[in-house]
DNA sequence: CTGGGGACGGGGCCC
DNA sequence: AGGGCCCCGTCCCCA
């Protein structure tokens, strides 16, 4: 799974490990002076520029569907002149040779009639005026030039797609919910590092006040994240959750297990 | 090298 | 529809 959203090392204070807590937090950690508007760049970033005044008037850009090729279409006749999709959100930008081919395919020679079936749903029609007239329906407003781009997978669901990265969802929603990792909303104000979501970053506040609200019940221990007292409830457990599949062994964590493959236990898996 | 903790990421579900 | 939360997972660091 790429983790392309990690975002690493953007203070010195992450090098500290404060076990135990954040006493001196407020003061040791903040850089001084901290310039909440020049977060250390990186590549990815969009918005560290400007974390806490987010102007996007674009997060959701016109792409032409990678996966919509004209063989992926069913045959269909779909017009070049009024519906050339001149006006339509996937050829605004313009640099999408490859979509060239999806107006153009060349209809079946088996279709005896033409059937003009609509890019955006599974409606069809016998006659191209009618299609005209139903393709106008998905177009985006005049005023709204910025609406995300859609397009379809299969002529049924749509497909909504990143601007900032390939990924593509079937739901605007969880479109929005991805694009709050580029946009990085949720600001820390005492550090000024940049989150998706709030709950993130009231995870991440605690890094600085210290709390620990997610306690053990087999020991003293507390934590500041519920997962880490899950990985932490493991240690008490006697089998483990993750198991080598050779010598049986348990391990508490994914990634122990899987440094135990590695090093070698499991040379066959 | 291994085990464990800290921090934080994403998707999905529920309200 | 959007926010909150959960679960799972990863990476980094340290003992």
């Amino acid at each position: 799974m790429p983790r392309s959203f990690l975002v690493k090392k953007y203070f010195p204070y992450k090098k500290q490990h404060n076990r135990d807590c954040y006493p001196e937090r407020q003061t040791a950690f903040v850089p001084e002076n901290f310039p909440l508007a020049e977060l250390p760049t990186e590549k990815r970033s969009v918005l560290t520029c400007q974390p806490a005044t987010l102007i996007f008037s674009v997060d959701i850009l016109p792409r032409p569907h990678p996966l919509i090729s004209p063989e992926s279409l069913p045959p269909s006749p779909i017009p070049m002149g009024p519906l050339d999709l001149s006006s339509s959100p996937s050829s605004s930008s313009g640099d999408e040779e490859e979509d060239g081919g999806r107006t153009s395919d060349p209809p079946s020679p088996d279709s005896m009639q033409p059937v003009y079936h609509c890019l955006h749903c599974s409606k069809s029609y016998t006659s191209l005026p009618a299609l005209t007239q139903h393709q106008m329906s998905h177009q985006p407003p005049p005023c709204a030039p910025e609406s995300p781009s859609m397009t379809t997978e299969d002529s049924t669901r749509p497909v909504f797609h990143c601007k900032h990265c390939p990924k593509e969802y079937n739901s605007l929603g969880a479109l929005k919910m991805h694009i709050r990792s580029h946009t990085l909303p949720c600001v820390c104000t005492t550090c000024g590092k940049a989150f998706s979501r709030p709950w993130l970053l009231r995870g991440h506040i605690r890094t600085h006040t210290g709390e620990r609200p997610f306690a053990c019940q087999h020991c003293s221990r507390a934590f500041a994240d519920r997962s880490n007292l899950r990985a932490h409830m493991q240690t008490h457990s006697e089998v483990k959750k993750y198991q080598c599949g050779s010598c049986s062994r348990t391990f508490s964590r994914m990634s122990l297990l899987n440094k135990h493959n590695a090093s070698g236990c499991c040379p066959s898996s």
